[in-house]
DNA sequence: GTAAACATGTAACAAGTTACATGATTGC
DNA sequence: GCAATCATGTAACTTGTTACATGTTTAC
């Protein structure tokens, strides 16, 4: 208990470390865009989980100088580290505890005014589309670009799959909130 | 900012105090069973919170004697409370941060060992079956003895709604999971 | 006798968010 | 001149989890 790299940001830094040597700031990059669809965390959680990464004896760094900006500090993943994610990700997945704000709405929808229900959820609804359709945009060019998901190596399976459970995700709840808003219509 | 009944949970609990007055553990208990599979709570987290709804003139509280057991504290929802959830309610709800481990674990597989990767995801593709056939179970209860979803009342509709998104979300995340482990499997 | 349910709390800790803090360079 | 990007941190606060703490009654 209370190893470095005990937490699952920490574990999601380590992954994203078994790849490439990063700065920090370059973690907190990838944390926005691909990871923080499934995993978000801002600079001011990474740069203190990296040092502890560090402390644990999981991640190296190097200062780099470099011409006018101020020095970057890569960090690079150690023998420990690179074992550590390894065992970690075969690991049985927590299921996430479940807390979903738009839920607890529709289950206590009885107490608001229905017109202002209907259109909160057909709001939320077009939100969770706009998001489903950049996850098919991602997927088609995906399948341009790297052929037969069947053909695909471990690496491009792993963001392929990740990428699966978003568009799921975003298709189910978007039809979920169509269906609560014309509910609450009346239709 | 800082009001009381800011806060998810504040507002949850005060979402049941509206329908009928409940002890903490009575809260406890509804935030386990039908609240809990949308926003968990613990009693350690409940019994502050209703405290500090209390002090916002949210609610109040009466003990209430009972023979042999402790004293019940009976929490009752005020004129300002039941105003405050009424509005939040049909406030754009915020879109959950999205953590969820299983994703994390799926983009980083090619770290892990492919056999041991594949009866991760088979086993927790089972976990969310089993959770799946529950609500399921639930939804014929409810069509049995409440007839017609488009008959139901707000109340009663309001809990559907919930149960609804349960059965999407657990039906979309096991198909994903078989997907997984299917591929990773190598079909 | 013993475990579960009833009943209510506090303490210590971990995780996550928002704001504070600084400073250079590059593109408009 | 001004905003965005690069680059790294800390502080204050809120949320959530796990463990500690206590005591009765009821059903097996």
């Amino acid at each position: 208990m209370g190893r470095a790299g005990d937490s699952v940001l920490g574990f999601a830094i380590l992954g994203l470390l078994a790849e490439a040597s990063l700065s920090g700031y370059d973690v907190k990059l990838r944390m926005a865009e691909p990871v923080g669809f499934f995993w978000r965390a801002s600079h001011s959680q990474i740069y203190p989980e990296l040092a502890k990464l560090e402390a644990g004896g999981m991640v190296v760094h190097k200062a780099v100088p470099q011409s006018g900006k101020p020095d970057k500090k890569v960090y690079e993943i150690t023998a420990d580290g690179l074992l550590a994610v390894r065992e970690w990700v075969s690991l049985p997945a927590r299921l996430g505890p479940t807390r979903d704000e738009a839920t607890l709405k529709a289950y206590l929808s009885w107490l608001g005014e229905r017109g202002e229900m209907a259109e909160m959820f057909r709001e939320l609804g077009r939100k969770h589309e706009g998001q489903l359709e950049k996850y098919e945009e991602t997927e088609r060019w995906m399948l341009r670009e790297w052929g037969e998901p069947e053909e695909f190596g471990a690496r491009r399976f792993a963001n392929y799959a990740a990428l699966r459970r978003g568009i799921g995700f975003e298709r189910e709840y978007a039809e979920w909130c169509r269906w609560v808003a014309e509910k609450l219509e009346g239709r």
